[in-house]
This record gives structure tokens, sequence and C-alpha cells, in this order.
DNA sequence: CTCCCGATAT
DNA sequence: ATATCAGGAG
């Protein structure tokens, strides 16, 4: 049987994960949705589901061409709207929460996107990832945002070991110093992307391999 | 838990 | 052919 990990080779080995992600990938808050507003930063969220980003670029470029403000969105047409976001799937329902949200934006919050918690997740189409996105990258507010990449990815580190992304997210919270919530995300998505892919990941060439419990060379 | 759903890589 | 993609609602 394999000797367990102590709690100080842990730590140590999250300082160096940490230490290498941010020499490989660096420690910049880049953002892989296209937007200039907060506004367009919630709608890529909301249409970036189960979709990759590249794609959700290619339709926000025009999207946001037609549909100029949260007030656009919020007089929309149901089917028109859903003509113009179809390529990315789960149109039908994508439209109906953006034309809601957008509702709400207007009514209850002046047109601006909230910065709590409570009032990001009253919004129709917003969970706890689109919300943490907008509280970590537009409001700077320490959060931790889990999508596929980190979900899959933390576990391989063993940094977490549930498979609710609302609990691998306070998993994290314990693990990774707070300094490091908000990157932890970027960092994450851009070596799933690239290198710890779901399907067939290539340990041979990550610079985390000899940090990996997971590692297969 | 199931359902939503098109585009792409393998 | 099939797994996967910056998930969320009912």
């Amino acid at each position: 049987m394999a000797k367990r990990e102590t709690k100080t080779e842990r730590k140590e080995r999250i300082e160096k994960v940490l230490h290498a992600l941010d020499s490989e990938y660096g420690t910049e808050y880049i953002c892989y949705l296209n937007h200039e507003t907060p506004w367009q930063l919630l709608i890529a969220v909301i249409l970036s589901a189960q979709c990759t980003d590249a794609r959700v670029n290619l339709v926000t470029v025009d999207l946001f061409q037609k549909y100029k403000s949260p007030k656009n969105f919020a007089e929309a047409e149901l089917k028109e709207l859903e003509k113009d976001i179809h390529s990315l799937g789960f149109y039908h329902m994508k439209a109906k929460n953006i034309i809601s949200c957008c509702q709400d934006l207007m009514n209850k919050f002046g047109g601006n996107v909230p910065d709590t918690m409570e009032e990001l997740l009253s919004l129709a189409g917003v969970g706890r990832k689109t919300a943490n996105v907008i509280l970590g990258n537009i409001y700077d507010q320490p959060s931790i945002v889990v999508d596929t990449h980190v979900k899959r990815i933390s576990i391989k580190l063993g940094f977490a070991k549930s498979e609710d992304p609302e609990k691998i997210e306070y998993e994290l919270m314990k693990v990774l110093p707070k300094e490091h919530w908000i990157l932890w995300n970027i960092q994450i998505i851009t070596l799933g992307r690239s290198i710890c892919v779901a399907r067939k990941p290539k340990c041979g060439e990550c610079f985390l391999r000899e940090l990996c419990p997971s590692a297969q060379v």
C-alpha cells in the first residue's frame, strides 16, 4: 500500500504546483471570453455553458453589434435571439434566460450587473460558476470558479474529492491561498485546454507531472 | 436526478 | 460513432 502524503508534504506540493503554474502561465488575470463591459461578460458566460469559449467569441462579435445594451436583450424577440445564438447549443433555454436576466438587470438593478453572490444567483441562467466569474473578474472579489476543467484537474491533483462543484469550491478555498483563488481558474483552464485534456491527457509533456498523483507516464 | 443541444476533436 | 465543451433549471 502506497504511503499517504503527510500534511507537510501536501502543503509543500501545493506551493510547488502554484509556483509552477505562475512561472508557466504568468499571474495576469486574463479572460478568454471577449467583452468590453460587465453585462457583456455576463451574457458571454451564460452562453458558454457546455461549449468552448472560442465559439462563444465567434457569436458575440455579431451579437454585441446587434444588441448594444441589456435593454436591447430585455426587449429582444425570443425566436430571433434563438437564431442568433443557435450554434452554441442549448439555445432555447439560453435565449429565454438571457432575456429574463436582462429584464431583471433593467428593472431591479438599474441596468447594472450586481456585485453580490445572492443578487447574481437571482438572475435567470446564472449559477455559482457564472456568479463567481463576475465577482472575480469584474469586481475583483476573491472567488473560485469551478467549471469542467477546474473540477477534473483539481480532483486529479488531489486538491478536491467531491463531485459536486459547490463542494469543490469550498474544498479549494481551504487548500489554496486567497491571493490565488481567481488565478487558479484561469491557469487551470489554460492547462486543461492544452495539456490536461479530458479525453487523453498529455502527462508526458505536462510541467506538473512530478507533482501530480494522477500523472501517467 | 434528467433534460437541454450544436460544433468539434478523436 | 462518441466524448467533450468556462452549466443551469426543473
